[in-house]
DNA sequence: AGCCCAGGGTTGTCTCACAATCCTGTCCTA
DNA sequence: TAGGACAGGATTGTGAGACAACCCTGGGCT
């Protein structure tokens, strides 16, 4: 019975946590994240800590000030149309890609977008967030490009936390399910323009809201 | 007599210096950084090399190993290709914003290709690569953007160590030269879609090579 | 040869410590 | 009373030493 738990570094697991801390808006944007509050409330080390904050860093879910620690990041609603207008051609270029993909991996695709219907019809906005996060991850897979994959990891890391916010509000997800709809055809017929021509169109009209 | 050094942190000091030694060839790819190692070399703390090394990692300059610690990054081709596809359509539309970006900024690209005809000339490759990268980051301010510089950024950093190598053989620094010229031109022509064009391109062919 | 295991080397984490810096509230002065 | 200098507390930046967990290598056993 061996290897057993393989345990997962300490860090990571933390890291975890106040990341699900931030999302669960415990700690609110621009709430000012003291090493010595968090050894506190994780019960680990203040170098525990710090390494912790730097990879929030990295994702940049947070921002640092020399001598003034860190604070969540303040996502504005200019920052989150940047954020859309840089998503587009990438995300435009992982539907391109995906679209000449073995059918393989475009067959988890179908699968998530079909688990959707049923989030769209039951109107549960927490769970439609879930699958279109998967979604957008499996085309990036599917891709074939993992430094892509990668790439819109990190943007879409920074959006969750205004995710939260917004999920009551903006997003119609009954037009984003049918947007995926148009990009999931395209990508399953093959047709890369017609893939990412929807994909960038999907992207557009989340922008505008 | 006032505030006088307003003193960079230790940990940026170090990581520069690191970098440094990564990119002059110092540490070969896939080299093993020992913690303990680099506390010699640099006089620091273990904390303050791995403050260091978790920045170097945020950079993907290096790749980490559950207790296996840190290794420079090796860029196999197909990363650099990978890289170059991810580029393509971000320049793009760095390129596009940067059409439209006040006349101002645009000033600064004249400049900065003007510079680079005498480098051209004189065959250093050196010269040239440090300017090549500040044209494309000049177009990346120029976009408005901060999010875009910052991806751009990013993915530049991870190439640097590659162009240490390939700085001798592949790219012709005539052709790219060239090319800067005709991004340059519709830039200031202000005409978004052939900046893009002219973008898209450029890379494509140093892609290829 | 192949497997098991001990040992050394390294990372992951903790504790304690202190200088440098920032912030805030108070006191002094005009 | 307004403005500014200043002291004190709070917090970060960095250092040193320690130890458990873990990976890898080489020796010994089967």
């Amino acid at each position: 019975m061996a290897s057993a738990p393989l345990r997962t570094p300490l860090a990571e697991t933390v890291c975890e946590a106040l990341k699900g801390s931030i999302l669960k808006g415990e700690f609110l944007p621009g709430a000012h994240l003291v090493e010595a509050e968090l050894t506190q409330k994780y019960g680990v080390s203040r170098g525990t800590i710090r390494e912790v904050l730097r990879r929030l860093l990295a994702d940049e879910l947070v921002e640092h000030l020399a001598h003034r620690g860190v604070r969540v990041r303040r996502l504005a609603v200019d920052d989150v149309i940047e954020l859309y207008t840089v998503r587009e051609p990438v995300e435009g270029l992982a539907a391109r890609l995906a679209a000449s993909a073995p059918a393989a991996a475009r067959e988890t695709l179908r699968t998530i977008h079909a688990e959707a219907v049923g989030a769209v019809a039951a109107g549960d906005r927490f769970r439609f967030a879930r699958l279109n996060s998967a979604f957008h991850r499996s085309i990036a897979e599917a891709s074939g490009n993992r430094l892509l994959g990668a790439v819109l990891g990190r943007l879409n890391t920074q959006l969750i936390g205004f995710q939260f916010l917004s999920v009551e509000n903006a997003i119609d997800i009954g037009s984003a399910h049918r947007d995926h709809g148009e990009v999931l055809a395209a990508i399953v017929a093959g047709d890369p323009d017609a893939a990412e021509r929807a994909m960038r169109a999907h992207l557009r009209r989340t922008r505008d809201s």
